[in-house]
DNA sequence: TTGAAAGCGATACCAA
DNA sequence: TTGGTATCGCTTTCAA
């Protein structure tokens, strides 16, 4: 009777691999990981081995012994509609996907209810994943405390409000991204300014709305022409309302998201407002949103894509040599781009 | 010299939490996986045991003798900008996560780039998830036939092309809401009618268009007047300008999803016509952004977070009694949300 | 370079 | 109800 090298049920193991190929199980793990310290006759042997059964190491069992996962987490605190309509977060899938494609990593998607942290954190310390990515973080959701206490490899896009020393993040300089909406509406000559903020508990909310601040009081002027919006259209439509109720001269607006400057270009539209002649709009992030409102929104560009693409390049640097490693801060620029309503 | 109960580095293992309950592990064990055939003297020493220690089951080495690994995958063909710029994704992904989180399942996000979908395939079949949920699907992804081959659990949402009574799917009735938008048009008054279709190659692109044909020829008018459209809201605008070209006569106008109604209540604008007045347009999905258009549309419901919500539990009942179950159908009616672009 | 053997941390069978 | 023990599939010393 001959052996029967496959398993009756189930996948197939190293250990019929091995047997194929005609050697142990370690040489044949070995072979299957790197191929060192293996002779080219077992390894092509194996090779061969793995071919023919089709075999795909179990993940669990290698989990057990290496204790790692394969798999990072993308963390997102606040999971409501606002952040799944907002391009920006189509834009991060896609470009944490990209870089852990490359490495056959897994991505976790963990979508934290507000005020149930407590959950997602159990989960995280339970290490069912090597690594978290962490966007769209607000001021009291303890994730950066937390995570830094769990030793749990890390990397934040848009800079934590706590421990920023000691962790990873990145982010782009916020504050010039304010410098720079306010410059340009000056530079138009427009002297009664208001801007919609985001939240003030999103360090892009604060930083924009600081920058912003400062070149505009540094200019001798009124800075206290703000609403505050949620970074979504409808946010911008109401807050646009409501600064043109308030400020019904108001000639120059700065929207601290595309999103929120689509909307407020529609409350301008409602009033009768012409843009750029009676208003000029410039808005944050120059996603597509940018190109399709009318007029063209000039903008402050956000690179979200290379920002996410190099976060998770940082975390996985992280992963390769875990513990050795300082955490690191990477800022991008911000940069104006010029289109029709400013 | 004392025992020492918490183990010096990692985390705390079964064993301790038996050696601390005073218990074997096989009791601690069963005590912690739903507390059936333990006295409930061992129940609460093994309880509170678990609690000083902080202890969370190694998932690798569950998964590794159950078999299951407690994720399951939402699998999406085709990650490029459309699907996340698609508020039909934001829903889906709420709807999934908002189920799994019941159960203490995880979310493993697949995204397969056109072309790659072997590489998904491979994972699929390495059983690092216990079920799949398929979205977005395409009719020459073959997913359909592989899931089914592979025998991994499977939901699709929207009816697969192939294989539609070997899987398990939830859908609306896409032919009936063609049927529906017609209907309105034709209710009216209006007689010159044309259609924004979806893509041929996806189940609710085709549906919705054999709706539409079927009342609008009972009616016996033409139904030539057809442009494709990608479900997304620049689709729209340029299928739209197409239409208003060839037939600059037209007073009915379906398209078949809200973002290229939105995209096609441009191309009207820009045109000049005047909606409802000119032209009647009714669009499909019913999501937020059909309230936002000017005028707001006229569309019909797409069911999206019960038809997701649906599948997932669909999912968790295969994977509850695996291989026992037959593979079920559901198929959602769509309704008229009468609004005012027609 | 190779293979024997010792785990990794749980579950589940079976006898007590 | 309990505990001893085999087992899951793999990686990783350690000798040879």
């Amino acid at each position: 009777m001959s052996e029967d090298l496959t398993a009756p049920g189930g996948a197939p193991t190293l250990d019929e691999v091995a047997r194929l190929a005609g050697v142990s199980r370690a040489t044949a793990s070995r072979a299957i990981n790197g191929g060192h310290r293996v002779s080219p006759r077992a390894l092509t042997a194996v090779e061969e081995a793995v071919r023919t059964l089709g075999y795909r190491p179990n993940p669990a069992a290698r989990s057990l012994v290496t204790r790692r996962t394969d798999a990072v987490a993308l963390v997102v605190p606040e999971p409501d509609e606002r952040v799944f309509a907002d391009p920006f977060f189509g834009h991060t899938l896609r470009s944490v996907n990209r870089v852990l494609d490359e490495r056959d990593l897994q991505l976790v998607l963990l979508l934290a209810r507000p005020g149930e942290e407590g959950r997602l954190l159990r989960y995280l310390s339970r290490r069912n994943i090597d690594g978290a990515l962490v966007v769209s973080h607000h001021r009291h959701d303890r994730l950066a405390e937390h995570l830094s206490g769990l030793g749990l490899p890390a990397v934040f896009v848009g800079r934590p409000w706590a421990a920023v020393q000691t962790l990873s993040w990145v982010d782009t300089d916020n504050v010039a991204g304010g410098r720079l909406a306010a410059q340009r509406l000056l530079d138009g000559g427009r002297r009664r300014l208001a801007t919609i903020a985001g939240p003030a508990d999103m360090a892009a909310g604060a930083d924009r709305l600081a920058g912003w601040c400062e070149v505009v009081e540094g200019a001798g002027l009124s800075a206290s022409a703000v609403r505050r919006g949620d970074f979504t259209e409808s946010g911008g439509l109401a807050a646009g309302r409501a600064l043109l109720a308030e400020h019904p001269d108001l000639d120059g607006l700065f929207a601290a998201s595309d999103l929120m400057a689509a909307g407020a270009l529609r409350a301008l539209a409602e009033a009768g407002r012409s843009v750029p002649g009676d208003v000029a709009v410039v808005g944050y992030d120059d996603l597509e949103v940018a190109e399709r409102t009318s007029p063209t929104l000039t903008t402050v560009r956000n690179p979200v894509g290379e920002m996410v693409e190099r976060a998770t390049r940082l975390l996985l640097d992280q992963l390769a040599d875990v513990g050795e490693r300082e955490p690191e801060q990477v800022v991008f620029p911000p940069a104006l781009v010029s289109r029709d309503s400013a």
